[in-house]
DNA sequence: CGTCGCTTTGATCTAAATCAAGTTGAGTGG
DNA sequence: CCACTCAACTTGATTTAGATCAAAGCGACG
């Protein structure tokens, strides 16, 4: 499937020679001998699916990302967003632990993960990089599964708008890329719960809002102090 | 703290020749210039505490072990239990990300992490060993990041069951290292919950109980089909 | 064989889920 | 440019799974 687009979208070998800020790809891109490609996916389209052999290491060149787990009976975990330069998709194993699908229109950039094991094998750097990069993944999760094992729903929130704060707030506001579904499913709560709660931080003049999805932090320290 | 107990209980450079069946340490304790010790610990004794700077890796020998974040409240997440053989405390970057303690009394066996980072720059292979192994721990976390966002509490406690079931049952059966409390701050549920849960597994015969921490599984089907 | 911590079980409460309308607003086509 | 449409969001009413509060069992250990 993935093979099958390629051949109708990617932009080809030549990389495009455009500066990533604080770029977590450059040690791996910037490598002697390491192909990237770009490809873009609209918005909800499947990346790779849960358990699918994993060939590519990815990075968020524009849009966002989920990547989630699901249940039989459709209930879905969210494990994370990745954002514009962020990596995802980076496996140790074969396969993908769970599912990626582009929240809205995103482009990635993409390098084989054998090329990348290849120069792991050489460059001590490189390798050192991955496990860095699985490390703070790692880290990400740790976090996560305190919140989802002990927090309440406000505290859930308040966590999450200071996360995507930090992450992709631009001149003191944030768009949020995904719906109120996808917050509840990221923080382990109903999509009602997550609405409910930003109402009761707006009402408290915690945030403000120009649409649903634009938001402003008014009192962060405030969001501090209620996540846990 | 760690270097004061040393004094009054460490058994020295010499390491016994003891083997360890599937071994996740001997890639690296086996490496040359590698020094392992040994330390024992007492049931309920703190190894290291959150955001301590991370000087050592840990193999449990003897005993099991608890991961766990604390909210200042007192709310506890157990991360992972680390049984016989397994290794814990590795970390990427400088310090602990969660704290360890004793479930009961453990030995543990010890490298210095920088002797390991030290051997993984001239040996690929334990290079690529510490990726594979933090690689490990993040595939747990995903997992559990489901159990604790979107399973119910029967959901969970088959998953633990099956979990220890697979990790620790020695000819069908199992001796649990911890409390019900603990398995409920595993679980993201309070300890009444685990033991109904467990109260109504065993009246529908799914288990046998010989004491309330030796388990027998009668139903193995029966509880994978619980488990989501 | 008594004590104390762990576990079980019961009664009640509550935070969040579920069910159910409305409301809004972004995108579409007239 | 405006009206229409439909999905996303908000808000309200009700239910419920699991938490909390409370009181016995039990069993390991001194």
């Amino acid at each position: 499937m993935l093979t099958q687009s390629l051949n109708t979208s990617v932009t080809g070998n030549k990389v495009a020679p455009v500066a990533y800020s604080p770029d977590q790809f450059c040690v791996l891109t910037g490598h002697a001998g390491l192909v990237a490609s770009e490809f873009s996916y609209r918005k909800d389209e499947e990346i790779y699916g849960e358990d699918e052999p994993s060939e590519y290491v990815y990075q968020v060149i524009r849009g966002a990302v989920r990547t989630y787990k699901l249940l039989s009976d459709g209930r879905r975990q969210i494990g994370a967003f990745h954002l514009l330069g962020d990596v995802f998709g980076l496996e140790s194993g074969a396969t993908h632990r769970l599912a990626a699908e582009a929240i809205i229109d995103t482009t990635v950039r993409l390098v084989k993960r054998r090329s990348l094991e290849q120069a792991a094998g050489s460059d001590i750097q490189v390798a050192r990089k991955l496990w860095t990069m699985t490390a703070g993944e790692l880290r990400h999760a740790e976090d996560h599964m305190l919140l989802l094992g002990r927090k309440n729903a406000m505290e859930r929130v308040a966590n999450f708008l200071l996360e995507m704060d930090r992450r992709l707030a631009v001149a003191g506001m944030m768009a949020l890329p995904m719906s109120r579904r996808d917050i509840g499913d990221y923080l382990g709560l109903t999509l009602e719960t997550v609405s409910r709660a930003l109402s009761q931080l707006h009402s408290e003049g915690v945030l403000g809002f120009s649409g649903a999805r634009q938001i402003v932090l008014r009192n962060r320290q405030r969001l501090r102090s209620m996540d846990a």
